[in-house]
DNA sequence: AGTGCGATTGACT
DNA sequence: GTCAATCGCACTA
């Protein structure tokens, strides 16, 4: 593995095209399985780092689990933009959270990014975690963040559009989905709006359901 | 102004 | 398997 990827600087530039938000499914859950395979790209100036979504939640409305539950505030205003737009937060003062805001714009709701298998540039995503298997790169939604140095600066971008971080086409959605219940939550725990790749080994959790 | 608590991770028994 | 670290923010007053 960890090959000098990061030193052919022409390879993936222009190779990711923004996802098109008409692309984009309108409603949370369809969102959070419609993203399963599709590549997360940061562009930052040690070069492109990308890597293939293979592990979502999501958090719909009026889910007592998330964090619009409330309303808005300073921290989750993201989530009220509309779908394909970067909410960040930082969990437990030392993990960054990715999310996609997922409904029309006033709505709070999203989908939060677990896991990655790590594509571009896996030799700076090595240096960003500072270790170097690859099945550890980018297997949770704090660790992801971590490779991709993504941080609450990011706050709010269109994912739609190329800039610092986008969401790109292509992708392979070839493999069964499995689901199951969310990780970590302490409020509607029983519900199945977890999705992953069944057979990827850059899933972060247990695989419990197929789907 | 003070308090409590995570959509986690990494270190350790 | 268990558990503490760590800090921004929402909530109470």
């Amino acid at each position: 593995m960890g090959r000098a990827d990061a030193l052919k600087p022409g390879r993936q530039e222009g190779g990711h095209p923004p996802l098109p938000r008409a692309e984009l499914p309108v409603d949370t859950v369809s969102l959070a399985r419609f993203l399963i395979g599709k590549n997360l790209v940061r562009e930052t100036a040690e070069g492109v780092v990308s890597g293939r979504i293979v592990e979502t939640e999501a958090y719909v409305i009026g889910d007592a689990a998330g964090h619009a539950y409330r309303g808005m505030t300073p921290r989750n205003r993201s989530l009220f933009l509309e779908r394909g737009h970067a909410y960040v937060y930082l969990a437990y003062g030392r993990a960054y959270m990715l999310n996609v805001s997922s409904e029309p714009a006033g709505i709070g709701a999203g989908v939060l990014i677990r896991a990655l298998e790590p594509c571009d540039s896996i030799s700076i995503m090595q240096r960003n975690r500072n270790i170097t298997r690859l099945r550890d790169l980018a297997r949770g939604p704090g660790r992801l963040t971590a490779a991709l140095r993504i941080d609450r600066r990011l706050d709010g971008v269109d994912l739609c559009r190329e800039g610092a971080l986008w969401l790109g086409c292509g992708g392979d959605n070839r493999g069964a989905i499995g689901q199951s219940t969310r990780i970590g939550i302490t409020r509607d725990v029983n519900r199945l709006l977890r999705f992953y790749l069944r057979d990827s080994p850059f899933v972060s959790g247990p695989r419990l359901l197929t789907g």
